[in-house]
DNA sequence: CGGACAAGCTGA
DNA sequence: CAGCTTGTCCGG
């Protein structure tokens, strides 16, 4: 006896299924309970043993081709209900399904689940607003940056088996710690696959959207306006969307909490929650702006007076500038003529009256090539050079952070860095911002919602307007909206204006874009039929812009062409674009 | 993906 | 025309 399953080999470039016997001597084998879809098997393809997932049981045999057997069963795969939600990911992002069930799968081998631990609902009785917000089907709450993980997560685990989602692992990693110490049946994502399978709450990063909890009852998605919840590369899936459309599929209420949640979550239809008005505001740290408007700009203009008085006067201060390096540039403040050796041609610095190449020493009086002032303009230090100056400055010790580096703690109460830096430092007296029009007017199009997601954090940093601390930012933006927003303590404000940009210039949440790259994409492009409501442009630096209004309309006519032979990159939506 | 097989290119 | 590269096809 034996039965015939569907298998989809995991190989994401081949994404196509194929029929196998399933003999009852590898079933009976078998280290899993019950073979289900989703069960991991070995099969041979053209002469390779490769791993697969069932996808469909006792399928019709087919009569013109005779069958290979399964050669083994090796353990216990994603849920049905994941291997259905791959399809689904697959669909909105032009993915293969084998890619998102790979990440739907445990790293190591799982012969067979643990034990069910009894999931005894935890009985919440207070009033909070995470409470009510759970009680809605589905809400997107907007509260203060002060991180209010725990709350929120109790609320969701209260429903019983809960999938909660954080940005960073660290977040995660504590709140699993404190539900833990709550009493709750909790598993960390990807570590605790097995419990995850057998129905624990669970607690990861981006990733975790596909653990394999069977069939959920809440779902919570912690700050859900960090980038770290889409995929970078494509598909650009994110962890968001899938972890939501879980919900839905599972009758599951769901809430996304977030101190300015993104359009595309406040578009999404789902009511908006917020707290009490004053409580939201005051829960924003203060924001200095320091207006470098009406300033000339002076020589290391990095630093302008107010933020000297800062640094002289509070104890830890968080300096954020995201050049890295100390790229010394000067510019001549008459005709803006960049400074360089009139032998080499290379940049050179400002250093007293002379200027200085970084490179060799090369050095010559500061007179400009093109108009003889005298006078030139530092610029562009990156954060090795603010470093320095800001020891001679202080006369205190200053560690500088960037992503790359891997310093283990950081002793000292002044720091520099790229935006890196605020992850690491926990709590300061004040953040300063050394040049956010960097950030405010940066060519991307979710610039503003990446420059308010840097003020959410620095104003963690600093807490609250209760503690004295302060969020310092140096612009000749001050009316940007996002500056606003942030000294108000209205991300709502932000929303509206952001929105309204984004219809006029027909982008994402508004539009959306598939971008295609890659030495097949002149070919992929060229064979898309051309439909009402699709537009085609580019190319532009080797990409094509795919626009539609409609999702489904945009990935319906890319799905429909056969892909040519050669690297092909389509990124639905992407964070950069 | 990666093997099979065919068509295209080179060289003595 | 052998011997190799390059391209296309296809897998149960």
């Amino acid at each position: 006896m034996s039965r015939v399953v569907r298998v989809l080999p995991d190989q994401p470039a081949l994404d196509k299924e194929f029929d196998y016997r399933l003999t009852e001597e590898v079933a009976e084998a078998s280290p899993c309970r019950e073979i289900s879809i989703g069960t991991i098997v070995r099969v041979d393809l053209r002469g390779r043993r490769i791993r697969g997932w069932i996808t469909e049981l006792d399928v019709e045999e087919p009569k013109e081709i005779t069958l290979s057997e399964i050669k083994k069963v090796s353990g216990v795969g994603p849920p049905a209900s994941l291997v259905s939600l791959a399809q689904w990911a697959s669909d909105r992002w032009l993915g293969t399904r084998a890619h998102f069930l790979r990440t739907a799968t445990h790293t190591r081998i799982v012969p067979a689940l643990p034990k069910t631990s009894a999931s005894d609902k935890h009985k919440v009785v207070t009033q909070t607003l995470a409470e009510e917000s759970f009680r809605r089907n589905g809400a997107v709450v907007r509260v203060a940056p002060s991180i209010d993980d725990f709350s929120f997560a109790v609320a969701a685990a209260s429903r019983g088996r809960a999938l909660i989602l954080a940005p960073t692992l660290a977040r995660a990693q504590h709140l699993y710690v404190a539900m833990k110490r709550a009493g709750f049946d909790v598993a960390l994502h990807p570590r605790d696959w097995p419990q995850s399978a057998a129905g624990s709450i669970t607690i990861g990063t981006r990733s975790a959207a596909w653990a394999p909890i069977p069939k959920l009852d809440a779902v919570l998605v912690l700050d859900e306006h960090e980038e770290s919840y889409q995929q970078e590369s494509a598909p650009t899936w994110n962890a968001r969307d899938v972890a939501l459309e879980r919900a839905r599929r599972d009758k599951a209420p769901w809430v996304i909490t977030s101190p300015s949640p993104s359009l595309e979550a406040l578009t999404c239809g789902a009511p908006l929650l917020t707290e009490d008005r004053r409580r939201e505001r005051d829960g924003w740290a203060i924001f200095d702006l320091i207006d470098l408007r009406d300033r000339p700009p002076s020589a290391g203009s990095w630093c302008s007076e107010e933020l000297a008085r800062v640094l002289r006067k509070e104890s830890r201060v968080v300096c954020v500038l995201n050049r890295k390096g100390r790229a010394r540039l000067a510019y001549c403040e008459q005709c803006g003529t960049l400074a360089r050796s009139e032998t080499s041609g290379k940049a050179l610095g400002l250093e007293g009256d002379e200027l200085v190449s970084a490179l060799d020493g090369e050095r010559r009086p500061a007179v400009c090539d093109a108009c003889s002032s005298r006078r030139f303009r530092r610029a562009k230090l990156g954060v090795s050079g603010v470093a320095e100056e800001l020891e001679l400055l202080t006369r205190r010790p200053v560690t500088e952070i960037t992503a790359d580096d891997e310093i283990d703690s950081v002793d000292t109460d002044l720091t520099v860095g790229t935006e890196a830096v605020l992850h690491r430092i926990s709590a300061a007296d004040a953040v300063a911002f050394l040049d956010f029009d960097q950030e405010l007017l940066a060519p991307r199009y979710r610039a503003a919602e990446e420059a308010m997601a840097l003020l959410v954090r620095a104003s963690r940093i600093v807490g609250g307007r209760a503690n004295s601390g302060r969020v310092i930012v140096q612009t000749r933006v001050p009316d940007h909206p996002v500056l606003r927003a942030a000294v108000n303590g209205d991300p709502g404000s932000l929303a509206r204006t952001e929105l309204d940009i984004r219809r006029q210039l027909r982008q994402p949440p508004e539009m959306n874009w598939a971008i295609v790259s890659g030495s097949a994409a002149e070919e992929f492009v060229q064979k898309i039929v051309v439909a009402d409501g699709l537009e085609i442009m580019g190319p532009y630096e080797g990409r094509w812009r795919i626009r539609s209004a409609s999702r489904e309309l945009l990935v319906e006519h890319l799905k429909a062409v056969k892909r040519p032979n050669g690297r092909l990159r389509i990124e639905i939506n992407p964070l950069r674009a």
